[in-house]
DNA sequence: CGACACACCTGGATGC
DNA sequence: TGCATCCAGGTGTGTC
């Protein structure tokens, strides 16, 4: 899936059409995505005002009075503002037509996504668990020094963990920890303090420049004008296994942790 | 509670 | 060219 910049490209990218728009219709090519679709995404989000758009970890929250629909992009999904007479693409799984005459088009292959409604004045169960926003104030060395104590995780996996802190994907908590210098393998509790004030500065930086620069773009992800990004050229450890280490010239390592494919400098980081 | 394996699904890359 | 195989950015769930 898109990590949590391109969750937020797309946020900012569809905001200007969708906010204090009125939902006309809500269109629905299938009745589920990784969780059937409620019924009050089509009896009570149409005549709805959309007040906001909120991003909550790498979930989206169009905001009504009636409720909020909740879109998750999954691992492949992308949100695109479509003129809804255009024909659907496969995999084109729903719209929300708007009174503007635009619509917001969901696509997604493997359909990891989801859409969901969230009742007014309630948190959604998905929403409830999370840890803190990495660029939100509540994030710092210290919280994740002390969510790390007792833990024999390795670090890349902590940091993978939403309950700790959410949005860290498994690009960036490679390129986070090859900042910080830290090996990805060593044991979350045997990380100092310094080091994790150093890793939260590294992934606040990374995080802000790659929403900068529109998202990493990986072969899934389509901005919602429909303009790929570009950061991938930069990115100085993930999906480089073999290649000369760009600080010290060092083959680039990858292995399997937590399940996830990972890579870091054998040289750099420690 | 923490750690871990597994599941969901399609499509692109790779190898024979 | 065709087909089999492997792999992929997320994350909830179930088991130990």
């Amino acid at each position: 899936m898109p990590e949590l910049p391109e969750v937020e490209t797309t946020r900012r990218g569809i905001a200007p059409f969708v906010t204090g728009r009125t939902v006309t219709r809500v269109l629905l090519r299938r009745k589920d995505l990784r969780w059937p679709i409620p019924r009050a995404l089509t009896t009570k989000l149409p005549g709805q005002r959309i007040e906001a758009v909120e991003r909550r970890a790498k979930y989206l929250l169009l905001h009504t009075e009636a409720g909020s629909a909740l879109l998750h992009l999954g691992m492949s999904g992308s949100l695109r503002i479509i003129d809804p007479d255009v024909a659907p693409r496969v995999h084109d799984h729903y719209d929300i037509v708007l009174d503007s005459g635009k619509a917001l088009r969901f696509n997604d292959p493997r359909r990891f996504g989801c859409l969901l409604w969230q009742k007014p004045g309630e948190v959604h169960p998905l929403l409830r668990e999370l840890g803190p926003e990495p660029l939100g104030d509540a994030f710092d060395g210290d919280w994740l020094w002390h969510a790390s104590r007792g833990r024999s995780a390795a670090v890349k996996t902590f940091l993978m963990d939403q309950s700790v802190v959410v949005g860290v994907g498994n690009i960036y908590a490679s390129e986070a920890l090859f900042a910080a210098g830290v090996h990805p393998k060593r044991a979350a509790g045997a990380v100092s303090r310094t080091r994790y004030a150093r890793i939260t500065h590294e992934i606040r930086r990374i995080l802000n420049y790659a929403i900068t620069r529109g998202g990493t773009t990986l072969r899934d992800f389509i901005a919602p004008d429909g303009a790929p990004g570009y950061f991938e050229r930069e990115l100085m450890v993930y999906g480089r296994a073999g290649e000369p280490c760009k600080t010290c010239g060092t083959a680039i390592r990858s292995g399997v942790i937590g399940q996830r494919m990972t890579y870091w400098c054998p040289r750099c980081q420690h």
